[in-house]
DNA sequence: AACCAAATTTAGTCATGGCTAAAAAACTGT
DNA sequence: ACAGTTTTTTAGCCATGACTAAATTTGGTT
């Protein structure tokens, strides 16, 4: 009843709906794009939700989970999460690899399972890239950060999020030890678009690019 | 290329080719009723194991894998059977849980996957039920041991291997304290097949049914 | 040798979830 | 307001891997 294929697309307009960037609006070709598949193949799962009510489809204008399938949403996201975050405490995985390995595994893991790890990691909160783990009950905060980018000349901050959009620039980001909880200042800025100089962990300094600063939320002092 | 499906069928057909049951001829119906689909399905996923040079075939007498099949299906066991010992020994699930989450986590977990928890148990060789787990390169080899049922009135033996058939016998072996190396000794046997009595770790007495004793791999002394 | 039952294969169907090409609707700008 | 572009949907196709029903092969029995 419950595919792969629907979890994942459940999956990904619940994270459209609560993204920034889109207005929430939640378009076919948005989700065709996230989903790397053809406009026409979204379509037609896109009616398949419908009809199994788990969310409410405009044609030609978007979509909307409904209850039950922000419910579903939810609980894969939380597994999810669960799952990148035990491959990263306890079996010793980096940043840039959980999320591969988690995609494939949400899927395959029982309640059992979900439970055993969530133990294991003493219930946390929060994902390796700390974004809010969804409660079993399916209660979730998102937390409003500023991206490291909109920070001015002379501010500091602690990293609390970062994007786990791009896994080159995952590993890129653990190379610079730009990690959860890491103090960072920004001492210039570049005009015209142009990098911000950075002093991770009052330590050392680099000059980081705005599409690498525009992935990691901080919150600013 | 490789779907679960196939992953799954080569699995089964690797362990009926090497049960000492059928007398190595693994027909089609035989692999139908242990896949749990009906024959014709199996027919046809032999057609295209065979046409994929994973098997050679031969209508209405059976199949035998080739190098590339049996090298495929170990892999499966060797995934499942890693995952099977991480289960119980890392996640503290028991005897009866474990075969149902790693029969779905074995097709979704990658080689670095592997390698982890490889490294984690300890290179082990021997799976939670006593089964030999193959190694990277695909060796492994066949103890032949006894079943309980066999011996004699008097004889003593160590658990080596279970069978993982049935999770409710498994359950029922793990509340009886049957465990791998567990010492045990055969005080009294009942005629017309009729139940053994055992002594378990040289303390408790009990009375097992032959059933249960078939499904208990032993080396005697 | 011929018949019968059991096993196996063939033929045809279905659901899932992709795809492309073409049609239709919705936005643009003038 | 309408022409052109973009977005979205429709229509039709394909592979996968199940299914049932019917046909065929095998093997045992007399």
């Amino acid at each position: 009843m419950l595919t792969q294929a629907i979890e994942d697309y459940l999956k990904t307009i619940y994270k459209l709906q609560h993204s920034d960037e889109h207005g929430g609006r939640v378009t076919t070709s948005v989700i065709a794009s996230r989903m790397e598949v053809a406009a026409a193949s979204a379509t037609n799962m896109i009616k398949k939700l419908a009809e199994m009510n788990l969310l409410i489809y405009t044609p030609y204008h978007g979509v909307e989970l409904t209850a039950s399938g922000e419910k579903i949403a939810l609980e894969t996201i939380r597994h999810h999460r669960l799952i990148e975050l035990y491959l990263s405490q306890a079996l010793g995985y980096s940043w840039d690899q959980i999320d591969a390995e988690a995609d494939r595994l949400e899927h395959a893991i029982s309640e059992e399972f979900e439970d055993r790890i969530d133990e294991a990691l003493g219930y946390p909160t929060v994902g390796a890239h700390g974004e809010p783990i969804p409660t079993k009950q399916g209660q979730i905060d998102h937390p409003k950060y500023r991206r490291l980018s909109e920070l001015q000349d002379g501010q500091s901050a602690v990293i609390r999020r970062v994007s786990d959009r791009n896994p080159q620039m995952l590993r890129y980001m653990e190379n610079l030890q730009l990690r959860l909880g890491t103090r960072v200042e920004v001492t210039a800025k570049a005009p015209f678009n142009g990098p911000l100089q950075l002093k991770i962990d009052a330590s050392k300094e680099v000059s980081l690019g705005l599409e690498v600063a525009g992935s990691i939320f901080v919150e600013a002092d």
